[in-house]
DNA sequence: ACTGTTTTGTA
DNA sequence: ACAAAACAG
């Protein structure tokens, strides 16, 4: 209890004073000093993005004000090496202890378990918890003691645990404040006067907090959760939970929504409610996705930037730069596509079902490398998550054992069907086919010509006239009043002198890194063609691929698989092309530099250094009453796709 | 009402 | 790939 000195409580995405167990840690051990430590140049190419440090300042000052009405305020601190900071903090203050939760990217794994080291080896207790996760991923496991390979299996373990998760914590009633008079707070910069601009419009639709994450969990679950099952693929609806940024940043604990929802169930269960119970599933299974990213993370370290199956290695990703920026602005001409896109730049936010259909169409129909994809979401998206986004780009990409199939494509235009029927999102963010009948929103280029010419036309006039009704919010969303963010600053060097260097041992398990140090002795220099480096920890063990049992890349019969797949099926000329040549090619070393082009290890710069904002919206520049129309203006799709067109199996 | 076939949904 | 649901006859 009493240990002298008082604790250091280390906030990271833990940002909350509820069922904190760091936090609860410090409390118990009598004075405590909470830290925050803002050292960007440590994530490397992940620094945030604008939108995802505009949350995090307003977190922060959220949390700040919490732990002063509880008795201390919240340290801040810039730097540029966590660790050092620390024992700044350590010295100034006089702590014996340091309470911290458990994070699971690549880079905190390593960071973490190195401060243990340092801490440790200063004389200073360390302790770590989790706060993050319903199970540490290394207590979920098979009945050998493996971790699991495929999400389902994963998941159903997660609910069948022989514990339940433990119950969230209640916010400490008062905190007694540690001596910080020789320890001051440094002024954390997050956003510059034009990325103020650009962020004054978030506060209208968001508001980061613990408490506000706190209201929103509450207003999902007495609301929109129990519809959740037959709305939840409607592109334009308030019916998700819209918890992801929360979450990310550890504003409300994953074991608290866990238990709240389950109550709900057991109430409508009872109720006989099948609906219910059935939405709270649902919903129930986005959390598991979100855990078995962390899973996934620890046990393939650098799934971020590694597919897990090995099969597509040899796969001629289309290293184009300008499909990837008509991606970005969206204008691709498949209209679902484009809406998702500007729908993205300008609010930051996706609707989970339109993160599919453009992630899809990016990798499998214009076959860029999905790095470059996840990269851009990390850069733009509110609720960027390294290992959720990894996750999910993996999944569409179809290098997970569960994930989808390599030769499956999510049709923008049938998608389009199902989860906006009426074009009300398509027409929303693509003001050019605000006039376009509904009946060809979703395939423009079918439609006769006289009905383009038409609705051309009555967009224009609208649009000088000022008469646009039902478009004013578009206006404002629209790209264009988003000023963007030009002012990214400085690119940040990818971590020369990081942490990940050195091999090390790992004894303390809870600091879970003992996979990384394995995968990450190769030199950095060599990281983007790991691919073709003798490591095969970081692969999936073939035989525990329930659709593959050859080690070769898709096997003959998966190729059959290809070959019969009636659905949405494209020519396979290419597919059978580049895997004759996989299989032929036995020296799978001789072409390193090749590949590093192949698999788009390198992410090309797309942010405002390299393109300015006229740029970024070369065709927008005259905002909603632009003069050409969509189909001239987007060279059509057709021309785009590397396979003449998709396959209209309608 | 019954049954074989096609479509749909899936992490 | 596969099960469930929708559909056709």
């Amino acid at each position: 209890m009493s240990s002298g000195g008082c604790s250091i409580v280390w906030f990271r995405r833990d940002l909350r004073v509820e069922d904190n167990p760091a936090l609860a840690a410090g409390v118990r051990a009598g004075a405590v000093v909470g830290v925050f430590i803002w050292a960007p140049e440590e994530e490397g190419q992940y620094y945030p993005g604008r939108v995802s440090r505009w949350w995090l300042k307003n977190s922060l000052s959220h949390l700040d004000s919490s732990l002063r009405n509880l008795g201390t305020p919240l340290v801040t601190k810039r730097s540029t090496d966590s660790i050092s900071s620390l024992l700044q903090v350590v010295k100034s203050t006089g702590a014996t202890q340091i309470f911290f939760n458990h994070l699971y990217d690549p880079l905190s794994l390593v960071r973490d378990h190195r401060a243990k080291e340092i801490l440790t080896a200063q004389g200073i207790t360390v302790r770590s918890y989790n706060s993050d996760l319903l199970y540490e991923p290394w207590d979920v496991n098979d009945e050998h003691g493996q971790p699991f390979t495929t999400f389902d299996s994963f998941w159903e373990r997660c609910l069948s645990m022989p514990y339940d998760p433990q119950a969230p914590l209640l916010p400490p009633k008062r905190i007694i404040p540690g001596d910080v008079s020789r320890c001051p707070s440094d002024t954390l910069v997050f956003e510059d006067e034009l990325e103020k601009s650009s962020n004054a419009l978030l506060a209208r639709a968001w508001s980061p907090g613990w408490s506000n994450a706190n209201k929103a969990l509450t207003t999902f679950i007495n609301g929109p959760l129990i519809e959740y099952s037959v709305n939840r693929r409607k592109a334009d609806s308030a019916t998700t939970s819209f918890l992801s940024p929360h979450l990310h940043f550890g504003e409300v604990s994953v074991k608290k929504v866990f238990h709240l929802v389950r109550i709900k169930q057991v109430f409508w269960a009872n109720e006989g409610n099948k609906a219910g119970e059935e939405s709270v599933n649902l919903f129930l299974k986005s959390i598991g996705l979100r855990e078995y990213s962390r899973y996934i993370s620890f046990n393939h370290p650098n799934s971020h930037e590694r597919p897990l199956l090995g099969h597509l290695k040899f796969f001629p990703w289309v290293v184009d730069e300008g499909y990837f920026k008509a991606w970005r602005q969206g204008r691709t001409g498949y209209p679902l596509v484009d809406a998702g896109m500007r729908e993205l730049w300008a609010t930051g936010w996706l609707h989970d079902r339109i993160r599919v259909v453009v992630s899809s169409f990016f990798v499998k129909v214009l076959q860029l490398p999905w790095r470059w994809g996840m990269k851009y979401f990390w850069d733009t998206l509110l609720d960027a998550d390294l290992e959720s986004d990894a996750l999910g780009w993996q999944y569409i990409s179809g290098t997970l054992p569960d994930g989808r199939e390599f030769d499956r494509i999510d049709n923008p235009q049938f998608e389009g069907y199902k989860c906006d029927p009426n074009g009300e999102y398509v027409r929303r963010w693509l003001p050019e086919l605000a006039r376009l009948p509904t009946e060809w929103i979703h395939h423009p280029w079918n439609a006769p010509e006289s009905v383009l010419q038409a609705a051309e036309a009555a967009s224009r006039t609208a649009a000088e006239n000022g008469t646009e009704e039902g478009l004013g919010d578009s206006t404002e969303s629209a790209p264009i009043a988003f000023p963007q963010d030009i002012q990214m600053e400085e690119r940040h060097e990818p971590v020369r002198n990081n942490p990940l260097h050195g091999t090390r041992r790992y004894q303390d398990q809870m600091v879970p890194s003992m996979t990384y140090s394995r995968v990450r002795a190769e030199d950095e220099e060599t990281s983007s063609v790991r691919n073709s480096a003798g490591d095969s920890r970081a692969e999936v063990p073939t035989n525990a691929n329930t659709r593959q049992n050859g080690r070769e890349p898709m096997d003959q019969g998966m190729l059959q698989n290809v070959n019969r797949n009636t659905r949405q099926r494209r020519n396979n000329t290419t597919t059978t092309f580049w895997l004759r040549n996989a299989a032929e090619d036995s020296t799978a070393e001789s072409s390193s530099s090749m590949r590093r082009e192949r698999d788009g290890g390198v992410v090309p710069e797309w942010s405002p250094q390299a393109s300015n904002f006229s740029d970024q919206f070369v065709d927008d520049e005259n905002g909603i009453g632009a003069t050409s129309p969509y189909l001239q203006r987007h060279p059509q799709s057709h021309q785009m796709m590397s396979w003449t067109r998709l396959p209209q199996t309608g």
